[in-house]
RNA sequence: GCCAAUGUAGCUCAACGGUAGAGCACCGGUUUUGUAAACCGGCGGUUGAGGGUUCGAUUCCCUCCGUUGGCUCCA
């Protein structure tokens, strides 16, 4: 007898060599019919698994995330058959799960379209209609290897393999196997054949590798059933209505041109928030003690062979010459930062020193990555470089860290996440010197008891660097601020101070961005409040709207107390009604509508509206403005009044 | 840079081998309006650029440019 011990405690016993279906279908009928997989021992197995001795058992059904994980694997192969038994010469490569569905890399030189993707989910129907079974085939690693013969990808799969056990996985009607570590549903039946859905196709290189042949990478994504797949379509959608680029264009923010790919043209109200992200950044800046300074974006290119980066950045940057001399455009600032600090001598008692500067600098991108605002050839960084003695590195990152806390609390974001990049293969400065600055980096997040990831080898070429990291409305990750520490630097440019013995030493630098890039920012900025700026950075806070033309005089002098205060507010006297008008002020997210009528006019007061709520409120003038400027001056993100 | 898709009026989209159309925006007029869009009229396009096929190309083919989704790379 085989004893399996349940989550809840209990023991059952069951038959020695009896399956966890049979297990399940022990505990009840309702169990066995929803249960998909199940852990023995913590280890993932499927439901025809024997049991054998004593084993803890975790069933796991669809409900279980891991449930669902497992199904969209299994979609995966399904997926896998669909596009095999329609295109024969597909040659399948690798298919994960990822979040909310997985993919499926496959070589084949027909390029899969759009169109095709209905056909492909057609034919999922059918196997999964066809309900067969889910087969595992385990083989030796040599009796794999001769089985796959001829496939250099699962050859491949199977070298990298783990075990000396590997598995097969069959399924359908026509015999589809595939190399698979599993576990999977017991049956395709096991999926909801209106659940999945056939995303997108894309390019994607064989090991993620540029010099590896381009597969095609088939996106699916998969649910428990057909409203779950709904939901998550509607999220999707309604998540694409943040997206920055759209919101940018309805708001008139900022516009791109094909005269300047990737560079960002400013219209007057991309340039407000600009300008408000700027003064919250100098404001707090000052209290952090530091300096700003300002260099200029073009520098002979002598300086580049001198800093490294024409060896290790080259092809990102833009040259040009005039009277034989070729200059660089700056693609880092910190070159620039370091003539200021040459420009005088140092003396211990001026460490740390911190100079900032919003520089902006330019990297050519290759054309596939550019994207809308965080992704550009020219942008602004909200640059600072600290120049410290080595006993000061621990208390200054910790500044750092300070720093972006306070300022994306500001923001009100949340959900960044940190990540430790080690040192790269292109690198300068000595092994010794990146083990230092990466422990000392490390010692500062440990100090902040920050969570964070690390990511080997992802470094600068000059130092090691801690990463802030925040998602877009779709998901993807974007890094904002950076803490990169740099041993290499000072040493090429000769940087010293005097120490308190009176000899010359090397000084520590620090490059750090809190904001990264202010066009990323601004971008991330634009689908963190889909549009909706608090009202310090709103770039229209007020706008009022006369009920008709009769009340046209009241409502310019209001506007004109307002304006008298430096709010930023607008009037609306186009010929439409109050309606019209509150749907177009809704439309451009201006936070406070100020309806104006007779009513009004005869008690000197406005009937204000708040955006995204349908309530109003009579106020005096001048109540209104005060609680405004006291919401401006708290940086609120709370509209009501 | 690579794989694929895509580019029509300021914006969102239609027409898809036979002289390019709508809504919004804009301009003019009517209306004088009370909380998410009053009415009438008008202006607006060498259909991204350049080649080719064709009697005829926005539509089919090629090259380039931009954009989108990924990959790689990165703030």
């Amino acid at each position: 007898m085989a004893k399996a011990k349940l989550p809840d405690g209990s023991i059952l016993e069951v038959a020695d060599g009896a399956t966890v279906a049979d297990l399940a279908a022990q505990i009840g009928p309702g169990l066995a019919r929803v249960a998909l997989a199940a852990k023995l021992n913590d280890k993932l197995v499927d439901l025809s698994t024997s049991l054998n001795g004593e084993v803890d058992v975790v069933i796991i059904t669809s409900k279980d995330d891991m449930g669902l994980e497992i199904t969209r694997h299994s979609c995966a192969h399904i997926m896998a058959e669909a596009i095999c038994s329609i295109w024969p010469q597909t040659q399948l490569v690798y298919g994960p799960t990822v979040e909310g569905g997985f993919y499926y890399d496959i070589d084949l030189d027909t390029p899969i379209r759009p169109e095709d993707f209905e056909k492909i989910e057609q034919k999922m129907k059918e196997i999964v209609k066809a309900d067969t079974p889910f087969e595992r085939i385990q083989m030796s690693r040599g009796d794999a290897r001769s089985k796959m013969a001829g496939d250099k990808y699962k050859l491949d799969n199977i070298d990298n393999a783990a075990g000396d056990v590997l598995s097969f996985y069959k399924h359908g009607t026509d015999g589809f196997e595939d190399l698979c570590r599993g576990p999977h549903i017991p049956r395709t039946g096991s999926i909801d054949a209106k659940s999945f859905k056939i995303m997108s196709v894309a390019g994607a290189y064989w090991h993620g590798d540029a010099t590896q042949k381009m597969l095609q990478r088939v996106y699916g994504t998969c649910w428990r059933n057909k409203k779950e797949l709904a939901d998550y379509l509607f999220r999707l959608e309604e998540a694409k209505k943040r997206d920055h680029r759209l919101i940018g264009k309805q708001m008139d923010l900022f516009s791109f041109h094909e005269e300047g790919p990737g560079f960002a043209f400013l219209h007057p109200k991309g340039m407000r928030i600009w300008n408000g992200i700027i003064d919250f950044w100098r404001d707090v800046h000052q209290r952090y003690e530091y300096e700003e300074i300002k260099t200029p974006i073009m520098l002979n290119e002598s300086l580049w062979h001198k800093s490294g980066h024409w060896d290790n950045y080259k092809e990102n940057m833009y040259f040009t010459t005039v009277d034989d001399i070729t200059y660089a455009v700056k693609p880092m600032n910190c070159p620039g930062g370091l003539l200021v600090y040459n420009s005088n001598k140092h003396s211990y008692r001026e460490l740390p020193m911190r100079t900032a500067e919003l520089g902006l600098v330019h990297r050519y991108e290759a054309s596939g990555q550019m994207h809308g605002l965080v992704r550009v050839r020219q942008f602004t960084q909200d640059d600072a470089h600290i120049f410290c003695i080595p006993e000061q590195i621990e208390s200054e990152i910790v500044g750092v860290i300070d720093l972006v806390q306070e300022m994306y609390a500001a923001f009100g974001f949340e959900d960044y996440h940190v990540e430790l990049s080690t040192q790269p293969e292109k690198h300068i400065g000595s092994d010794e010197i990146w083990e230092t600055a990466t422990h000392a980096l490390k010692g500062a997040l440990e100090h902040k008891q920050m969570d964070y990831q690390i990511n080997e080898g992802d470094g600068a070429f000059y130092g090691p660097k801690i990463d802030f990291h925040i998602s877009d409305c779709l998901n993807r990750s974007w890094q904002l601020g950076t803490i990169q520490l740099d041993f290499s630097m000072p040493e090429r440019f000769g940087l010293a101070y005097t120490a308190a013995d009176n000899t010359e030493k090397t000084p520590v630098m620090i490059h750090r961005a809190i904001l990264g890039s202010l066009e990323r920012f601004m971008g991330i900025l634009i689908e963190h409040y889909a549009g909706n700026f608090p009202i310090w950075l709103a770039p229209e806070q007020l706008r009022v709207l006369p009920i008709s033309e009769k009340t046209n005089d009241y409502a310019a002098a209001v506007l004109s107390q307002l304006k008298e205060v430096g709010l930023i507010a607008t009037l609306d006297t186009s010929d439409d009604k109050v309606g019209a008008k509150i749907a177009r002020a809704h439309a451009d997210k201006v936070p406070y509508m100020l309806v104006v009528g007779p009513k009004e006019s005869e008690e000197g007061v406005v009937n204000v509206r708040m955006r995204q709520s349908k309530e109003t409120k009579t106020i005096a003038l001048s109540d209104l403005i005060s609680i405004i400027q006291q919401k401006i001056a708290d940086k609120s993100l709370d509209l009501m009044i």
